[in-house]
DNA sequence: GTCTATAATCAGATAGAC
DNA sequence: GTCTATCTGATTATAGAC
């Protein structure tokens, strides 16, 4: 799905990765559609665990940032929202869940901000998530097309908003 | 293609659309990458004349911004990132296309923000050019989710960025 | 659970008549 | 330029044997 895009996702392929007959892909998940669904959801729910780790490290600005600059995480998220655009029984769901992570950047922004004591008066804590987000959808959707213009400036921009907000990056701890 | 995504269009279904046969799809184009490269270089080039205008006009950043919002204009710049992302021969046209459009942008905004009296040292007008695209692009593919969280208080934060700078927006004049 | 067999579509593309 | 006819291959999905 990250390499060739959810469109190359067949039952046939799925079937030669697993070592099996394509009829079985039909046989566990009737149709391609309960299978997104439920590669999805997996996916959803572990990245919603890591999501909440990340936010609960020291720093959770600079965790939350380096989630979104990910590539190939960024990369699938993309591919997801493609296949909520073109397969409407999935829409819902993914919807659903892309408002739950939000809502939990949201809330860490929040109390981050607070802690740190910036004004949420005049840039409201969403905004700041939204942006975050954007900038790094944005930037590996064009790193797939060979673009670079501005990345770098874009990196430093936003690395040096994170830097006066919470500080220089501490040493990322290695995962469980 | 805005509606039903690139993979819906199809030999058959253009065919259709034009009231002929499949096959002369072929006989004009031949393959269907040679179509949608003549559909993109028609549409990209009409956009930078479109955007050259828009750049023109005494509000540059509000017509940018104005540009980016749109939904329509955007879904296919997306579909069109889609297409570039899984037909290899279309990327490196579409990336050139795209640095076109990246290029003009930054070059107005460059001297807007020089004319207003903004100081480019803090933040390089290119960062202005990346964050107006991605907020805009990202709003876009939400909208399709049926997402809205945060939306309006984004389209809060820009527009009275815009204001700040540039002033309250003009009335549009009716293209010519 | 896993297989063979098969149905029903739909796709891109070519050959050749007119 | 436009047509008919056709090839080739891919896809989702089901039925039924073992």
């Amino acid at each position: 799905m990250i390499d060739e895009g959810y469109a190359a996702v067949t039952s046939r392929r799925v079937a030669e990765r697993a070592g099996l007959k394509p009829q079985l892909v039909h046989y566990y998940f009737r149709t391609m559609d309960d299978l997104f669904l439920a590669v999805f959801r997996r996916r959803a729910e572990e990245g919603l665990a890591a999501q909440a780790r990340a936010l609960d490290s020291p720093q959770p600005l600079w965790a939350l940032w380096r989630f979104g600059i990910d590539p190939s995480a960024t990369r699938l998220t993309m591919e997801i929202m493609g296949v909520a655009n073109h397969r409407k029984a999935l829409r819902t769901e993914i919807g659903r869940y892309a408002e739950r992570f939000r809502d939990e950047q949201t809330k860490a922004m929040t109390a981050a901000l607070d802690r740190y004591g910036v004004n949420a008066a005049d840039v409201p804590p969403i905004v700041w998530t939204f942006l975050a987000t954007s900038v790094s959808r944005v930037m590996v959707m064009e790193q797939a097309l060979g673009m670079s213009a501005g990345h770098a400036e874009v990196l430093e921009f936003c690395e040096g908003w994170l830097r006066r907000i919470e500080g220089e990056p501490l040493p990322i701890e290695a995962a469980g």
